[in-house]
DNA sequence: CAAAAATGTGGTAACGTTACCAGAACGGCG
DNA sequence: CGCCGTTCTGGTAACGTTACCACATTTTTG
């Protein structure tokens, strides 16, 4: 393994001057210049980035930590960031909670160790003490998807408020009176600002008497067995919104089940669209939220973040969400 | 930021035996590693990998070189990796190659100056110059999914030959004489290997004047494009193989815009399945690689490897393909 | 034409850790 | 009692790079 005093002795040069050839940084003499590419090939040097990162404070490299890494909504995201951070040459390091704030922390002691210039942070739950900890040791953190109380902080998220109060509108336009919502864990806040943009379409509808909230997780055995709940409330509704695109499944695997005809029973709408491949035939009507450009933004954000081109105050970035509305939204046809 | 240092002084011990007591090396008495600990805990010190790393030669790091994330078989061998890493305290960056032989060479030269310990590779193409230059730099390879030619190597696959040839003799069993296949670049072993099994299942059935061979990319794109080729055949064939999971969907999106029925008009079989909770249904015949399985093991091998404590030949570990019957393959009845 | 600014190069030290070598204290053994 | 092995601790240097300062040379400027 060559090093930059190998290749400075090969040239003729100093150290540093090496240094400064691959770094483009300072001024440097064509001939020279030339000189070190000429030894850096020959030699087959390539330079080290542990060294480098030792001495200049900077790893490039950026964490992405997500609640789990095989939910295509968080994939997307993923591709999202790597292809933003790719460009600009860092490296990406992905981590996955499953929704544990103690995986969480024992990531966020992980990353610090490994020097990260900058994390994105999907929160496992509304806690403050991963970003106050992750500061406290000189990293920038940027938060996705799901506000969190306690601190001031950059985020990239969508109005989940709004856009399920859309889809409930949506559905009371069709007809529906009787709407119920599964939903994920109380802690979260995309949950609960979910079920409030829920609540806030029934209240101007006159309809609040009907609220039929249920929480559960945010997957999909969850929205199967919640469901069943649900359809055993008296009278039956007609339309059921899942909150993500897990519970949504597991909601209409559970109708079928039970024999219960989607949409012509009961409508179902659900939040994050899956990947357009995924199905023959689309169906869901769902609030599709633009994970990828979630991802490329927020990544955007924190290195500008990180080099230090930002003004102090933290940025909120809102991004739109897209309603997009198919086969498993009909009229009500029962009552 | 406190040190080694700060924690030493802080303890009354040189920096040398804190090291000890953080890794749990060499001798150390009960109460020095209580002051230590406590020292530890007081400054809030958080050892720096960085350092570490160049000091001791191991950065405790992989990558995983996939063609997409976003493809749910390389998700599911991402998370095997992720787990077996995380157990053994190994970080992972994962890098997408998109297929391109120039990302793929991208990536090495960037792995190699992050002195990454190994690399789990799913090649981009047949080239062996990676695996090359990665072991010129001291990185072990594990390759997965894919052979490469040219070189000895650890390797984790499937025998995809087999399966194929087995798909296609199902097909036979149900009555089809004309079975198209539709995969992906010539240059890629599992293509090439799929379309091998499908030649030998027909030649043992007599069938080989019949071979309807289409090579195009491993994509949806590319699967839709084909299939409407393969249909413009006279005579049509009865039953069309996708060789994986992207291709499969292609098909069956294009016959459905040609309203050709599947499986009454004609029967699909595909390769990698979906994951199960995409399908609301599932539908389509599949020869199911361990995806999961393939990324723990190849982890696995790859610490070994790292670790040294494999004799010096390589390994190859073929895992099993299990067929999954599904509706979308049925008795020929169109000749 | 002197002074100031731009350009090009190098020396030294430091980043935070651990490898390597050394040595002290202690108990057990012949 | 002297020797050896075990247990415990420390000093020094090194990993490969770049920050910082210094200096020489050339070009620009008023």
């Amino acid at each position: 393994m060559p090093t930059v005093l190998d290749v400075a002795k090969r040239a003729g040069v100093a150290p540093i001057t090496v240094s400064r050839v691959i770094n483009n940084s300072g001024y440097i003499s064509l001939a020279t210049r030339e000189r070190v590419e000429a030894a850096v090939k020959e030699l087959g040097y390539v330079p080290n980035t542990i060294a480098r990162g030792l001495r200049s404070k900077r790893t490039h490299t950026l964490a992405l930590v997500v609640t789990d890494i095989t939910n295509p909504y968080f994939t997307s995201m993923a591709r999202g960031v790597e292809d933003v951070a790719g460009e600009c040459n860092y490296t990406v390091i992905y981590c996955n909670t499953d929704e544990s704030e103690a995986k969480e922390e024992k990531y966020a002691n992980m990353l610090a160790q490994r020097q990260v210039d900058g994390v994105l942070l999907v929160p496992s739950c509304g806690n403050e003490n991963t970003i106050k900890f992750l500061r406290s040791n000189d990293i920038d953190v940027v938060v996705l998807d799901r506000h969190i109380s306690g601190v001031e902080t950059d985020i990239v998220c969508t109005d989940s408020k709004n856009a399920a109060n859309y889809l409930i509108k949506l559905l009371i336009g069709l007809g529906h009176k009787r709407i119920a919502i599964i939903t994920g864990q109380k802690e979260v806040s995309t949950s609960v600002d979910r079920v409030t943009g829920y609540q806030q379409a029934l209240a101007e509808a006159g309809l609040s008497d009907n609220e039929l909230v249920f929480y559960g997780a945010f997957n999909e055995q969850s929205g199967y067995e919640l469901t069943k709940q649900v359809m055993m409330h008296s009278p039956k509704p007609t339309a059921i919104f899942g909150a993500n695109n897990f519970i949504a499944i597991g909601i209409i695997k559970a109708l079928r089940d039970l024999n219960i005809d989607v949409p012509a029973d009961v409508s179902v709408v659900g939040f994050d669209d899956l990947p357009e491949y995924m199905f023959i035939k689309p169906f869901l009507t769902v609030a599709k939220q633009p994970a990828y450009e979630m991802g490329r933004l927020a990544a955007d954000l924190l290195l500008k973040r990180i080099s230090g081109e930002l003004s102090e105050e933290y940025q909120e970035i809102v991004l739109p969400i897209e309603i997009i509305e198919r086969e498993s939204s009909a009229p009500n046809k029962n009552g």
